[in-house]
DNA sequence: ACCAATCCTGACCTTTCGGTCAAGACTTAT
DNA sequence: ATAAGTCTTGACCGAAAGGTCAGGATTGGT
């Protein structure tokens, strides 16, 4: 995302202050995934945005507050995607959809599943009470749904839960140890065919693992 | 670095300085894995180490050469259990002993995983030749040993590495993330019964995941 | 044109942290 | 006992980084 100069005379306030927010945003986003909370500084931030470092205390008054409103736009960006249009009516149908949307958002924003990575990593000081009151809401009813399958036998007998931390574990790995299987691939970042094939394999791994066997 | 000249009968200086070789270790790993590299200070781990910090830089003059010592020894600690009696003609038992290998790994060391994570979203600054060596000469044979299988219908065909890269990410996901679990788990770490649960429950998913539909 | 509000920024302050040092204490060999 | 080698540690230093501030620049309303 890049943002024309515009004219100077042009420049009304309100524009100015979210064209430099949303820049601000952008370069936060990439400092902290490359460096983590502690390593990234705000005056990499700052030149990574093309402003000066005063000015990015300006905006936002703290490293910390900058770094909350990072994760509140990766939060959100997760829960719109999370459900988009999934059918919990029909196990595999269902499965699928999730972990393409969930492979699709590390293709697209590894760097926010990195930070978020790295934030739990480190005993998630800024976002405990996030985990255990929005994802955990998020989670119950989603356990009771893969648990009615079971019920049913619509899917194998496993922990719905450990099911769900399977689902992240898969497709969150592709984002962040993307630099590890870069190396592993020669060098080069994966194609887009490699990872079409690499989402492809996720979804099967996970579809022939809790479909029942056909005794 | 000096070389001292073959200690003759100085047994118990030697063990002055295994012991607090070993300590200042233990602490260093429980700091970084807490902290990164950049957030982990030098006071904080020799005061885990109930030692003065100028004593700490007598045994290790600087915080990256401790880093590097950590690293190394969890990779060493990596490599030794990732072959450990590794049956490699059997597909299915093979899967099943590597992950559950890698899971046992996962539980003992989860401060190990923690810090190998990092340094990888980070950008692998310490290990980068390391990946491109080591690691990727132990992954070329078992690609090979994995497309064999799969050339002889014993296995799903999937992308051998991304059949690794699964493994992987679904053992270390329940180190790296252990305080999302807890927190989704009441706040209660996972039980002996509990992780056994989860061990199972990965086999099983991996397992069937790549077992060959009976057509 | 003028004033208020907002935006911009170089210079500066303070704290933290990795690392040093010099002096002292302890262990061992002769 | 003494000398040599090793270990211990409080005090200190310089660099880096988060954050502040005063004053200038730009914009918007009247």
């Amino acid at each position: 995302m890049e943002f024309p100069r515009r004219p100077v005379g042009s420049a009304h306030k309100h524009e100015i202050r979210k064209n430099n927010e949303t820049r601000i945003l952008e370069a936060a986003e990439e400092v902290f995934a490359e460096a983590g909370f502690k390593g990234a500084t705000t005056a990499l931030i700052a030149r990574r945005a093309g402003i000066p470092k005063a000015n990015l205390h300006y905006y936002f008054s703290t490293k910390e507050i900058l770094y909350r409103h990072v994760l509140d736009d990766i939060l959100r960006t997760w829960l719109e995607a999370a459900d988009l249009g999934a059918d919990w009516e029909n196990p595999m149908e269902a499965l699928r959809h999730y972990i393409e949307a969930k492979m699709d958002l590390s293709r697209t924003r590894p760097n926010g599943s990195k930070i978020w990575a790295a934030e739990i990593m480190h005993g998630a000081p800024m976002i405990q009470d996030y985990l255990s009151t929005t994802l955990n809401d998020w989670l119950r009813p989603r356990v009771e749904i893969i648990q009615c399958w079971i019920d049913a036998g619509l899917i194998c007998a496993v922990n719905p839960k450990n099911l769900i931390y399977s689902i992240w574990a898969l497709t969150q790995h592709y984002a962040d140890f993307s630099e590890q299987i870069q190396v592993l691939n020669d060098c080069q970042p994966l194609s887009d065919e490699q990872f079409a094939q690499a989402k492809k394999d996720v979804v099967q791994i996970i579809l022939n693992g809790v479909m029942p066997h056909s005794t």
